[in-house]
DNA sequence: TATTTACTGTTATGTTATAACACTTTAAAT
DNA sequence: ATTTAAAGTGTTATAACATAACAGTAAATA
């Protein structure tokens, strides 16, 4: 089970950084987790509902937010959304490739920026400290339907 | 003046194509192409507002839409702000160098995917229709304060 | 000049996100 | 052990961003 590693990894994450692994926020990487999808916040709240008495917004965005900044989660921008990484490791960038079709959000390896913005580096008119690229497409199967 | 050329080329554009430039269109062009820095809808909306009475929302919205289907404003889904188009010419995907410090956004040529996603597409798992490349960090002269 | 089409104005509302503050839990300092 | 500080939660309220729906208007076209 994936979600479960994801899970497992965030425990020891949590002991080893000294973070406190609190009911929401354990319960919410695990709704986003379990997700195939990218999935909204009021979506995640509504989850939220049935392990938690009437959460409001704020405890399920400190939750987002306090993934998202450990890189256990992304934001997927265009869709005001969030997956769950599936990297597997910390990256100060994401490269996803979502099918506008089935809703399904591929992660790709992050770790290249592009030519234009190595030249950019190098030429040093601009220093990157976080990026997010969101490609829009049809994924294998849906393209093949 | 670099915003006049954008208006030129937006009125030349609509007599070539036989689009309708009306006031709120072209108002709304000249709002966005006037400000260096992305520019929110309400924020677009308000100065609309000195040149039409009292506009709603959905009047500044359809404007911004229209402009970003013809490919002369871009969306920044991080800030949820419009910028004009920098590269002159229609293209399917966009790269932006965020300043985090004084807002500036860079528009670089978006022609060159990364290695990974041309390999995706290689290998027939992905096909790319539009894509959002996002790079937040600092611009050079920002960086060397 | 009648008809169709595209666009606008307006009302209302939906969706996403955060500020602010009182209270609670945990960790650390004494 | 008890105090204190720091981090987290619950809650109310509201800010910020976006669109549905429908009536009316202007332009294109037949």
């Amino acid at each position: 089970m994936k979600q479960r590693n994801i899970i497992d990894q965030a425990k020891l994450y949590c002991v080893q950084q000294k973070e406190r692994l609190t009911k929401p926020r354990l319960e919410v990487l695990k709704i986003i987790a379990t997700s195939s999808k990218p999935m909204g916040a009021y979506k995640i709240l509504e989850k939220l509902g049935k392990v938690i008495q009437s959460p409001k917004p704020p405890t399920a965005y400190r939750a987002i937010e306090f993934w998202q900044k450990k890189g256990f989660i992304h934001r997927i921008e265009s869709l005001n959304a969030y997956v769950v990484c599936q990297a597997g490791h910390r990256h100060s960038g994401g490269q996803f490739l979502i099918c506008d079709d089935c809703g399904t959000v591929i992660e790709t390896h992050a770790s290249d920026l592009t030519e234009t913005v190595k030249n950019c580096v190098a030429h040093n008119t601009f220093t990157p400290s976080s990026w997010n690229f969101e490609i829009h497409g049809l994924c294998d199967q849906c393209q093949s339907e």
